[in-house]
RNA sequence: GGCCCUAUGGUCAAGUGGUCUAAGACAUCGCCCUUUCACGGCGGUAACCCGAGUUCGAACCUCGGUAGGGUCACCA
């Protein structure tokens, strides 16, 4: 009795996935997962118009980075093929003529002239069943005749269509409310509609996961499932994600995008988390999670009935603790590409560049502009060096900074340790508090009022030859500007 | 406009008639730590859309209003 659970994600390639899409495809995911069912990739590609070149490959890539793998789809043959709509085209016909067969559809030859003055006041048109009681010899004749048509759903008069959504719960609406809509076009492929539900039927879809836009024409579907004798699918409708209280997350607004979060150094688990989090709360209300513990939580309850938000800030901190629960191993791996551009080539150390990164920066694309001051030093700012909490002025700075290079030109072994114990102690001999020449010494040495952490660390990454030539650069800049 | 859906802090959200003088997280503010910036720790500000009902009792149930979203194509 219990048929093993099986969902779909049928994105059509008309560009990039978006948060939305995806969060579409991960939820149907999880539940197939959860269920131990069946998930299935669908490439909804019959909109020639709008259709993109090279889309098919990235929503595999997608889903790949995304972690999210189906099991059966234009590249893995479950028996339920193809998966590739435009590949189906033969089969809607003959489904729409047994339909009609069936009296759960009819042929209509109405022209668009006669659809247009349909229209009422708010150009809105319903069509007024025209042809949904020919005879059928009239019909004959005028198929035979080779006059254009369409074929219509028959939509049942008088009666109530209802449905249990898994999120939204009872669905019903008015047969009254449902237009006879176009099935097969006159050129005899078909609506996405009816496309749409004669594959999920055949490909064996027993969960319909999808967004809600589609939960007020539902039952339209279902018609078409009692028509025919098939067994309704349970549907799972996702309230939409929103850029604004008003405005839905749109491709051409923004960047809600999945590959670019990638290119600005998102990792794809942090994204996927986060969006996993975007109208759903897992029983125990935990937040970070890996996709097996989502798999394991995921439960319809948890989804919420409202749009949500989509909010960066929280997609950045969310990044951040994946950063700081890597090893050093891990972070240094993931952050050296981004490492390598703000290092441009030069003899830094980089490990030690990137264990100062991993709790500064919540994305890895952080990470070249608070290394700008490797390769970006010269003149600065002088103001900077006021600092009356630590009285320090452009002066007192001078004095500091002549101390420092004083005292660790003749420092052999650059260690962190090392250095320390070298500009404490030569802070002592000019009779300066140490925090005031650290403080002068890390302005000096980055002509940045914010660095990646203290002069001890700065001196550190710059290299003792480096460090020298820097502090003798602001010893001469201070004098010049006193 | 008809129909469908939704409504807890700035944001994500817990909450399913009493334990709500309403969790938690992000953001924000303050303090501590600290040679800077972070990390970390501690604390603060901040919400049940409005109005009627039902009930001993309502964020939770009902109705109405308001606001927002969706949908009404030979698009998907």
């Amino acid at each position: 009795m219990n048929r093993t659970v099986r969902t779909r994600f049928a994105p059509s390639p008309t560009g990039f996935m978006h948060i939305g899409n995806l969060r579409t495809g991960l939820y149907a995911y999880l539940f197939a997962r959860k269920n131990k069912g069946v998930f299935i990739l669908r490439i909804e590609d019959t909109d020639r118009e709008r259709k993109v070149d090279g889309a098919v490959e990235m929503v595999y890539r997608t889903l790949k980075i995304a972690g999210i793998d189906h099991d059966e789809g234009p590249d893995k043959d479950g028996g339920y093929g193809p998966y590739v709509q435009t590949e189906r085209m033969g089969i809607y016909k003959q489904y729409a003529e047994k339909l009609v067969e069936l009296g759960g559809a009819y042929y209509c030859f109405c022209d668009k002239e006669r659809l247009e003055s349909l229209k009422d006041g708010n150009g809105v048109h319903t069509y007024d069943k025209h042809c949904r009681n020919l005879d059928s010899a009239e019909v004959r004749r005028r198929l035979e005749a080779g006059e254009p048509y369409v074929i219509r759903q028959k939509v049942p008069e008088g009666t109530v269509s209802e449905y249990e959504d898994l999120v939204f719960g009872r669905i019903s609406v008015e047969s009254s409310d449902i237009e006879d809509g176009i099935l097969l076009k006159s050129d005899g492929l078909p609506t996405y509609n009816f496309a749409n539900v004669v594959d999920d039927h055949l490909m064996g879809i027993t969960h319909v996961i999808r967004g809600t836009e589609y939960l007020s024409s539902t039952p339209k579907y279902n018609m078409i499932y009692d028509a025919f004798g098939w067994e309704r699918p349970t549907y799972m409708h996702l309230p939409p994600i929103m850029k604004d209280a008003t405005r839905k997350l749109s491709k051409r607004f923004g960047d809600a995008n999945f590959e670019d979060f990638i290119a600005k150094g998102y990792l794809p688990e942090a994204i996927v988390n986060y969006i996993a989090l975007l109208g759903w709360c897992p029983k125990d209300n935990r937040e970070k999670m890996t996709m097996e513990e989502m798999t394991e939580a995921f439960d319809v309850d948890g989804i919420s009935h409202s749009s949500s938000i989509f909010d960066e800030t929280k997609m950045r901190w969310l990044n951040g603790e994946y950063l700081k629960a890597m090893s050093k191993e891990e972070f240094y791996n993931a952050a050296l590409p981004w490492i390598e551009k703000a290092v441009d080539g030069k003899n830094y150390d980089r490990a030690e560049l990137a264990s100062l990164m991993q709790t500064r920066v919540d994305i890895l694309g952080e990470i070249p502009e608070k290394l700008a001051f490797l390769n970006g030093y010269g003149e600065y700012d002088l103001s900077m060096y006021e600092h009356r909490k630590m009285k320090v002025d452009k002066s007192v700075a001078l004095a500091a900074v002549r101390l420092a290079e004083e005292a660790l030109s003749s420092l052999e072994d650059w260690s962190e340790d090392s250095i320390k114990e070298c500009v404490v102690q030569g802070a002592e001999r000019g009779g300066m508090k140490s925090g005031q020449v650290m403080f002068s010494m890390r302005v000096a040495l980055t002509g940045e009022p914010v660095t990646p952490g203290g002069a001890i660390e700065m001196a550190v990454v710059l290299g003792k030859e480096e460090s020298l030539a820097r502090l003798a650069f602001s010893a001469q800049l201070l004098e010049r500007n006193l």
